[in-house]
DNA sequence: CATCAATATGGACAGTGTCAATTTAAGCAA
DNA sequence: TTGCTTAAATTGACACTGTCCATATTGATG
């Protein structure tokens, strides 16, 4: 196997990603710049250019992944069978939670649209898979109800991606703490499916 | 009154803070360069450095005032003085609600931690300004109606600020949607309040 | 082998934040 | 008033960025 000229990497765009993956979830989405990448492949500068147009090409690409990423978390979950609907939508929470705490630097970018082509139509397709479970766990019953379910999905929608949101951004305090033995994140959970009775 | 000197503006820190502020609402925190801050003010690119050192100091004291906005929008709501600690703790939350989607550039910097020299004292004695009439709200009974206390406070607030955000980012469809008559964001907040009764 | 298109290169340009040396003038003490 | 100190503004520079361009290399195809 002999040394092959080094003028043509061969599989730059894969090494693109994930030297660029690396360096989101090391330094945030600031520390994803396209010579930053490049000089850690140790190519030119500009070479990036062939495979991603644009800094908001690699960016998108980055997500479309990590969408993907989170989508077949939420799938495998939902596989495991569990046949109550409640169960089922926590399933879903704590799969979007656990992938955000993990992977703070990937969660964030989801959402940062001024860093993103949102008119690309691969990120469209994922994002729109990533709700496709939710959707479905609440389709059911007549129109008045499926008005309901829309209100149920997205106020556990919100409630989840403001969760992780604020855990991301350090603005719960205590960040780790447990309710009677559960994580926080169950007990609010639970306090959206039985109602916060206040008195 | 004649025409001053031009050499010393007078009160640039004050017109910074301004024009800084209409770029932020007009363009996005990208927006909101010291150069273009200068620029439309006339002034050197190098003079804003006199009264914010860097970019992040300029950011963090929009920011600053930003907390300080919302935080006296939610005050003011909270003193027309209604008794009903469920009908205050709507008022919380309609008062977040309106200010992110009014200001919603300001709104999404208040959670730029990349962006914000987050350990400013001004900045954080403003973000905790906001946590304040949220806390009072929930803070009564024993230790144990407390725990459950703080998790429903952390449900709301999670779940408003899931909701503005995913807004802002035009991730609900339909954007401005009502169910039976009340905005979507009244259906929710309802939605913690009672449970979402998945049968 | 010859050619072509894909891919990589280096150089350039405008824009940015930030630093440094310098100039201006306002405020204050004598 | 005069003179000094100092805050506040200036210009200039540097390194970094994304992006464009002309050029060079090479793999693949005829």
């Amino acid at each position: 196997m002999t040394e092959k000229s080094t003028y043509h990497h061969g599989n730059l765009r894969d090494a693109l990603l994930d030297a660029a993956f690396e360096l989101l979830d090391q330094e945030g989405v600031d520390g994803v710049t396209i010579r930053a990448v490049a000089r850690s492949l140790g190519v030119a500068h500009s070479a990036p250019a062939n495979h991603f147009k644009t800094r908001k090409d690699l960016l998108t690409a980055l997500a479309t992944r990590s969408f993907e990423q989170l989508t077949s978390a939420i799938q495998n979950g939902l596989q495991q069978g569990l046949e109550d609907r409640r169960e089922r939508l926590k399933v879903f929470a704590d799969s979007v939670i656990a992938y955000g705490l993990n992977h703070p630097n990937r969660y964030r970018l989801l959402w940062r649209r001024d860093c993103l082509a949102v008119d690309d139509p691969d990120l469209l397709a994922q994002m729109d898979a990533l709700y496709e479970p939710l959707i479905h766990l609440f389709e059911q019953g007549d129109q008045k109800e499926q008005r309901s379910a829309e209100t149920s999905g997205i106020a556990l929608w919100s409630m989840v991606h403001g969760y992780v949101s604020l855990r991301l951004d350090g603005n719960l305090v205590p960040l780790n703490d447990e309710v009677s033995g559960e994580p926080r994140e169950r007990a609010i959970i639970d306090a959206l499916f039985d109602g916060i009775a206040s008195k």
